[in-house]
DNA sequence: GTCTATATAGGGATAGAC
DNA sequence: GTCTATCCCTATATAGAC
């Protein structure tokens, strides 16, 4: 009674299965058919066309994405949380990275999501500055206001398109690994704000990113 | 004598142009056709099929592409000219900016290309990281050698992503301006490596750029 | 080199039976 | 809800005359 899932929601799961492997201008409605075993027909039964298909998996990864970017805006992570924290966002973006690979793209195609998707990029920026300003409220880093301003910019940049830009540079690799490197990214984009008080802290962080990477 | 452009070389002016307008994949071979006039069958009397025409616009961006990464590293350049130099990198990813706008998407379809733009990839990290140490050479920044990798990198994504993040952010947009905050944002992953002696020299530099901003 | 006319294929989408 | 059959449109590509 558990184990029957909808051929909506079959149809939800398989198409973003294929559209993040092969790119989602190269799956056919056909091929989500195909690869559910049913007919082109039933598929249209369900969503009359691609286009809503796309939308729902925006839908929902939008839905999932502002639950994640909000926590640090709400209530203040634990300083080491912070690097967690980072690791969440990207497998958020990993597990819908079909969307990002063709942004811009999708974006022309489709107005309501081009909206939802700049209010996503404003909560990335509001979450990360919120982030900087508790690391500076604990004195772990020291910048001012228009310098979080730019490293913000530049973290939200790397946050949107490491995976991207990884899979260009290096080909289909380990996720983890990728997301890894994104993580350690960061970190290095905040290093040289860092107090000299502040290193062991930053270097056990890192020793913790490692170990955790070793684990996985 | 001088005013006779060849067909070829008006369908590949007119490609770019649309391509960049429109994105690649919104423009067809008609479209081209009717654009400059001529029928499809010219049309590929001169280039056998729409990806032959994106694969010449790429071998010109590469060409070009190239010259432009390889001058820092084949002698330093002035300390200013560093900022300037920037704006030229922009610039040529502006001329040719529909092809960072589905850089993935293009990849896989042609694996030539793909092979030649990771070369392009290489090269910029090339240059950017001369770049970076004629400036800790010239006692203008301090940093270790893992921070300058780390910082090449930010610069590298931030080259390759900046102007296709800013048309997803803020729509349409002036491009002298959309560059001018890219150049601002990349000298602004390097600020915090300046040193305190060096601040001058850096706030002179932002005056500088913002006089030449106001002149265009 | 350039045109007109036309062929072909593929993906998106619907009708109607079961 | 699901299937089969089919239609339609659009983009690519070619043939052959001028």
């Amino acid at each position: 009674m558990a184990d029957k899932i909808k051929t909506r929601d079959r149809i939800l799961m398989t198409s973003l299965d294929l559209f993040n492997e092969e790119g989602e201008p190269n799956v056919t409605t056909v091929d989500i058919a195909n690869e559910l075993d049913i007919s082109p027909g039933n598929l249209y039964y369900h969503f009359k066309g691609k286009d809503l298909i796309i939308s729902a998996l925006y839908d929902e990864f939008d839905h999932r994405m502002r639950d994640v970017l909000q926590a640090p805006i709400d209530k203040p992570l634990g300083l080491e949380d912070n690097w967690y924290y980072l690791y969440v966002v990207f497998e958020e973006i990993y597990a819908f990275r079909f969307f990002y690979q063709n942004l811009t793209d999708l974006q022309a195609r489709d107005k309501a999501t081009e909206a939802k998707f700049r209010r996503i990029l404003d909560l990335k920026r509001k979450s990360i500055t919120a982030i900087a300003l508790s690391l500076r409220d604990a004195d772990v880093i020291h910048a001012r206001d228009h310098e979080i301003n730019a490293l913000t910019e530049t973290i939200v940049l790397t946050l949107t398109y490491w995976l991207t830009f990884q899979e260009l540079t290096h080909g289909e690799a380990n996720a983890g690994r990728i997301i890894h490197t994104g993580v350690f990214q960061i970190m290095s984009a905040f290093a040289p704000y860092f107090g000299e008080g502040q290193r062991d802290f930053f270097e056990s962080c890192i020793e913790m990113l490692n170990a955790a990477l070793a684990n996985s």
